[in-house]
DNA sequence: GATGCGTGGTG
DNA sequence: TCACCAAGCAT
């Protein structure tokens, strides 16, 4: 007689097989064929590729995995590094405290653990930037730890297999304990990725294909309902529009005026152009004031932005300010980024847009194919 | 437990 | 076009 057990056993073993056949190739990685023999892959290597793939596609990451393994080949290297340098080097992935709590995780390491990482879910999950899924990510895929790693694929496969109506984020707990119900204690960390890349690549958002999926024979949504609109979430809410202005101050030779934004907080410590504060109305007097020089702005049209819980709308204004001009000295701590060397900082996406509306060939961009404004009814 | 926190890809 | 989403964490 089948035990729940045994089922769970079986579905780790189905995983587990179709991961030695179907596994995704990543830069991070080692094969399979490797893990079998014994070998494990770099810890310094699945930290940071976990930590860069929190809410991150694959796709994104790639690059900046390859850029942060070229720049600081070791845990140690990080912890050493200059901050302001890790953060132009994230700049675009976005979720800044992420970098900020890579560094500080790294000097962690490296000044209370010897440089070497802690081999134990706990261990890790003491440190910054580590939370239940990477501390479990991490013990399982570096060091073979029999740890449940539940992420947002393995939520996905886990409440289409057991057909779970709790909605998420209050399902969770009983997700967690299914899958450390699953989890064999002969290659975890294979069973982890393959989980992943299962819910990546066969259980996906829209139309899973349940015909190549490995464990299409005891999915329970699968069978008795549409697999598709698991896992039940609940309502999210409607973002707000906020509105501001952004000040984009050119000097003759092409530098633009930059500052540094507050380090906590949205997009903490990353580089802006000087602009007003996000709010709900803005009066468009009132937001000239906050310039940082009184000079000749003139309106250069506005750009959009989505962030995660609001969207932004910020009118671009521009001015031209002579190279011996003496308004450039406003005594705020911002400076004169050279032309050459504006794309290398650490402007936000957010911060590029504006900077582009106002100089075009800002980043290198081929002159701008400017979407014609809409035109209004007559 | 709810909220704040980016960005680019996709159908 | 736009709503949704992608290997979450900190507070």
């Amino acid at each position: 007689m089948m035990t729940m057990t045994s089922t769970a056993a079986d579905a780790a073993a189905l995983l587990i097989a179709w991961y030695d056949r179907h596994h995704r190739d990543l830069p991070w990685r080692i094969s399979p064929a490797m893990a079998a023999r014994g070998v494990r892959p770099d810890p310094y290597h699945i930290w940071l590729s976990e930590v860069m793939l929190q809410q991150t596609t694959v796709q994104a990451v790639k690059a900046y995995f390859e850029k942060f393994r070229g720049l600081w080949p070791t845990v140690g290297a990080l912890a050493t590094a200059d901050t302001e340098e890790v953060m132009k080097a994230w700049a675009g992935l976005g979720y800044y405290a992420r970098a900020r709590n890579l560094k500080k995780c790294a000097e962690a390491v490296a000044r209370d653990h010897q440089g070497v990482f802690p081999d134990t879910e706990d261990g890790l999950k003491a440190l910054p930037g580590i939370g239940d899924y990477t501390a479990a990510a991490v013990a399982a895929i570096a060091f073979n730890r029999q740890s449940a790693v539940l992420d947002g694929n393995v939520e996905r496969v886990i409440s289409r297999l057991n057909a779970i109506e709790t909605p998420l984020p209050g399902a969770k707990p009983q997700m967690r304990a299914l899958v450390a119900a699953m989890t064999p204690k002969d290659r975890p960390g294979d069973f982890a990725q393959g989980m992943m890349d299962l819910g990546a690549t066969i259980c996906t958002p829209k139309r899973p294909a349940c015909s190549l999926c490995p464990l299409n024979g005891q999915c329970l949504a699968l069978n008795t309902a549409d697999p598709e609109t698991f896992p039940r979430k609940a309502a999210k809410k409607d973002k707000p529009l906020r509105l501001g202005a952004a000040f984009v101050a050119v000097d003759t030779d092409g530098a633009v005026y930059l500052r540094k934004r507050a380090e906590t907080g949205l997009l903490g410590g990353m580089t802006e152009v000087p602009g007003t504060v996000w709010t709900s109305r803005i009066d468009g007097d009132t937001s000239i004031e906050a310039s940082p020089f009184a000079a000749d702005w003139q309106p250069c049209g506005a750009i959009t932005h989505v962030f995660t819980h609001f969207e932004l709308r910020l009118s671009v204004y521009s001015a031209i300010i002579a190279r011996a001009s003496p308004i450039r000295n406003t005594g705020e701590n911002g400076w004169w980024e050279p032309a050459e060397t504006l794309a290398g900082q650490a402007l936000p996406t957010v911060m590029k847009k504006a900077i582009a509306q106002a100089i075009p060939q800002a980043f290198g961009l081929p002159e701008a194919p400017k979407k014609q404004m809409r035109k209004t009814r007559a």
